[in-house]
DNA sequence: ATCCTACGATGGACGGAGTCCAAGTCAAGA
DNA sequence: TCTTGACTTGGACTCCGTCCATCGTAGGAT
């Protein structure tokens, strides 16, 4: 993942120790923890850093669109660091389990002008639910 | 409403006022009310109705499959009494207004085998996101 | 019409997730 | 090395939702 520090600093962050082991925390697919996940496991290489730059980092690395939140369901958002590939999400109904998916189609082409009530339309997310085969 | 009502009770529901008011201002098309909304306009006509009664009101005719439950964001779920007609959701990404929308296709096809993972996947939920014509 | 009782309502305490802020710290340019 | 403004800290706070002990009442039984 210093590929994502090298793309931060190359938007004028500054680099600290905090950062770059959230940044290494996020790396990988298929990753999607929750901020306090992100923390807990961040707390392991610099023991004391604090759960408001965890926050804080993350919603940086939003606002960049170098990670995507997922809020899955009413509980605590998800931060996947696969921002530069298109996917959508498949959860499991009962332990919540995400994983990255590719479904074919376009479904932004399957919402015609009548339906778009006069909005600028620019996103379609895709959430895909079932039981994992653990839960089935 | 008296439609929700009456098949409420046919599942043997006590029909309490603090019930009936809960339905009633869940009536109508578009309306996707936070539960404190709910609550605030079910206070306008039985101003002693608590916010527990309104959750627990909320929640069963969710369990019942009355009322469909939505995480637009990370903020308060929203509920909506469209239940027995299937759409998906269309969000103002400034100000959060929700509208009800008809895509044709179906997302569930466009997930082949090798992306499900081993999963029963039973539902494809798909929110739409965009600048509504207030906010454009 | 009245009584009974189990189901529902109440509100206040509680919990998790996230934000805010004033004070202290430090990365990195001069 | 110095300076400074950006970053970090932790604790208080807000928002959304749940829990629980107690009280009230809908509606069947009589």
């Amino acid at each position: 993942m210093s590929d994502l520090l090298e793309r931060l600093r190359g938007r004028g962050w500054r680099l600290t120790s905090q950062r770059r082991v959230v940044a290494q925390v996020l790396d990988g697919d298929h990753v999607h923890l929750t901020a306090d996940e992100v923390h807990a496991r961040a707390a392991e290489r610099l023991p004391e850093i604090s759960r408001a730059t965890v926050y804080n980092t993350l919603g940086e690395m939003v606002s960049l669109g170098e990670v995507i939140e997922v809020s899955t369901d009413g509980r605590a958002k998800r931060y996947d660091p696969n921002a530069h590939h298109p996917h959508q999400h498949l959860i499991c109904s009962n332990c919540g389990t995400v994983r990255d998916v590719h479904p074919t189609g376009n479904p932004l082409a399957d919402l015609p002008p009548s339906e778009r009530f006069g909005f600028a339309v620019s996103e379609a997310e895709v959430t895909y639910r079932g039981l994992c085969p653990d839960c089935g």
